[in-house]
RNA sequence: GCCCCCAUCGUCUAGUGGCCUAGGACACCACCCUUUCAAGGUGGCGGCACGGGUUCGAAUCCCGUUGGGGGUGCCA
């Protein structure tokens, strides 16, 4: 942070979030487009944390925005990745740039209260404040605030996504720089910042735009060359409102937990607003990186789609060998989220299942109902489950038949299928209808990875155990 | 109120004046496959907000209307 000239000639985005205490997915989206051009064109993404007193009391908050780039693969441990910055520690700077401002006529003090602004403003009939202040010389002193004094004119702002957007300056009022108590606000601190940084590119939502003309005018204030900007959609809810965290799952944090997985997460982000050539939205990141141009990006604000985002992390659940899919299921099978006894957990068992269940699950977080009934000591049987099986003719028959059968047979997911064929036959019942009865005294539940071949795993005694227990609940 | 942005199937998008009888994906529906549930396969439904221009020709350019959204603090 010294020269606030960037001397290198590669482009310098910046991402500066403010620690809330979690990570917003539309925060996650801008700092993906910000990342994926700063690695493109061999640039750098600068991590600016705008910590605000109460987020500096609570570190664990920072943490968290940069464990959650990390796990959407912008890790501080890349070259590309420079920080993390925190706004607060140039505090003096952005003061000295305000002072500045004052000296050289681009601002000036003003010592009228909020109440007074008001009034004066009803009295005029134009909301906002007059600029009452402007030529009445004032020095700093307490309770006085310093604003900056707008020029005339009007202020172009050109967006790499919107193109030329113009604002009449007499729209912008002469807006605070520091407030009474001497301390700078932080739109001013934003920029200073940026200039000292040697930020190239401002990167950012939607909803910032209002607040560019204001900026680029300090920028030119300042004696520097405005930044290329580019604002980009907001995401929306299904009510195409912006986002929020009272009604709306927007904490990265939350998909993760859920069983989201990053790359799906970070493909289906990047979907919003923007699409990769061709026909197929499922595509790595590396092609993401290399195709991704602002220039490109649409106008419109996207719904952000919870069943497509399912519907991309079944696609990459599917995508991934046995092997790697058994590893990511880790985490779900030992420690809080797992039902079962940590002793009755049996990889093996586990890896054999593993295929089965990975076409049938959409988020990992699912993975643990689909085999516990494997790794609990009895079954957990679901009362509307079971009313529902047995209230079929002929499933009370049923049971008993395939207990008194799977006694003797060659114990194989083969041979059982074919027995309970036969017990079904016996009775007129397909084999879709002769393996509900077994399903629920064996699971518990109607639905989950193919009978056989977990009966098989099972083995005898357990299987048969199971069937005794649901025949004398049966009564 | 004022300022700004936006407008292609329900949703995310492709489309940058003729390749558009508007393509794909998600969702939905049907059928096939099938030991439940999925997955997979095949097919279907469904859109250029409206009105004026410009042009030989407009989803694409211009203007207006309507409809959405965002911003308007001594918040960040």
């Amino acid at each position: 942070m010294s020269s606030g000239t960037n001397t290198s000639g590669a482009p310098r985005y910046r991402f500066a979030p403010s620690p809330t205490g979690f990570f917003h997915v539309g925060g996650a989206r801008t700092a993906l487009y910000n990342w994926a051009l700063a690695k493109n064109e061999g640039g750098t993404f600068v991590l600016r944390i705008e910590d605000t007193d109460e987020a500096r009391n609570r570190p664990e908050w920072t943490e968290g925005i940069i464990d959650a780039l990390a796990w959407i693969g912008i890790s501080r441990d890349d070259p590309t990745f420079e920080g993390p910055y925190f706004q607060s520690q140039y505090a003096e700077a952005h003061v000295a740039a305000a002072e500045r401002l004052f000296r050289e006529g681009h601002a000036y003090y003003c010592d009228l209260t909020s109440e007074q602004i008001q009034e004066r403003a009803k009295a005029a009939g134009k909301p906002g404040y007059d600029g009452y202040s402007r030529d009445r010389g004032l020095e700093p002193g307490p309770g006085r605030v310093l604003r900056f004094r707008v020029p005339e004119g009007a202020t172009v702002v050109d967006d790499l996504v919107r193109g030329r957007v113009e604002f009449q300056n007499d729209t912008i009022e002469d807006f605070v720089l520091l407030r009474g108590n001497g301390s700078p606000m932080f739109l001013l601190a934003n920029v200073v910042d940026d200039v000292s940084m040697g930020i190239t590119h401002v990167v950012r939502a939607e909803e910032h735009l209002p607040n560019t003309p204001k900026q680029q005018m300090l920028w030119e204030a300042l004696g520097h060359t405005p930044p290329t900007w580019a604002h980009v959609p907001v995401l929306v809810n299904e009510q195409r409102k912006k986002l929020s965290k009272r009604r709306d799952k927007v904490a990265l944090e939350q998909y993760r937990a859920e069983g989201y997985l990053a790359d799906a997460m970070v493909n289906y982000l990047m979907t919003l607003g923007w699409a990769p050539q061709g026909d197929t939205e499922i595509v790595p990141w590396s092609r993401i990186q290399s195709e991704f141009r602002l220039e490109d990006v649409n106008h419109s604000p996207a719904f952000f789609d919870l069943k497509k985002l399912a519907a991309f992390n079944g696609e990459y659940i599917r995508a991934m060998s046995v092997d790697d899919f058994v590893a990511a299921c880790e985490p779900w099978l030992h420690g809080e989220a797992a039902p079962w006894p940590a002793d009755r957990f049996d990889a093996g068992v586990f890896r054999s299942l593993a295929e089965l269940v990975q076409t049938r699950i959409v988020t990992m977080s699912e993975v643990p109902t689909l085999v516990d009934f494997m790794f609990l000591p009895e079954a957990l049987i679901d009362q509307v489950a079971w009313d529902k099986t047995f209230a079929a003719a002929d499933s009370a028959a049923m049971l008993r038949s395939a207990r008194e059968k799977f006694a003797a047979v060659d114990w194989s997911a083969e041979a059982l299928k074919t027995t309970t064929e036969e017990c079904g036959t016996a009775l007129g019942l397909k084999l879709g209808k002769a393996q509900a009865p077994v399903r629920v005294a064996v699971t518990g539940r109607t639905v989950g990875p193919p009978l056989f071949e977990a009966l098989e795993l099972l083995g005898r005694d357990a299987v048969l155990t199971r069937l005794d227990t649901a025949i004398t609940r049966l009564g």
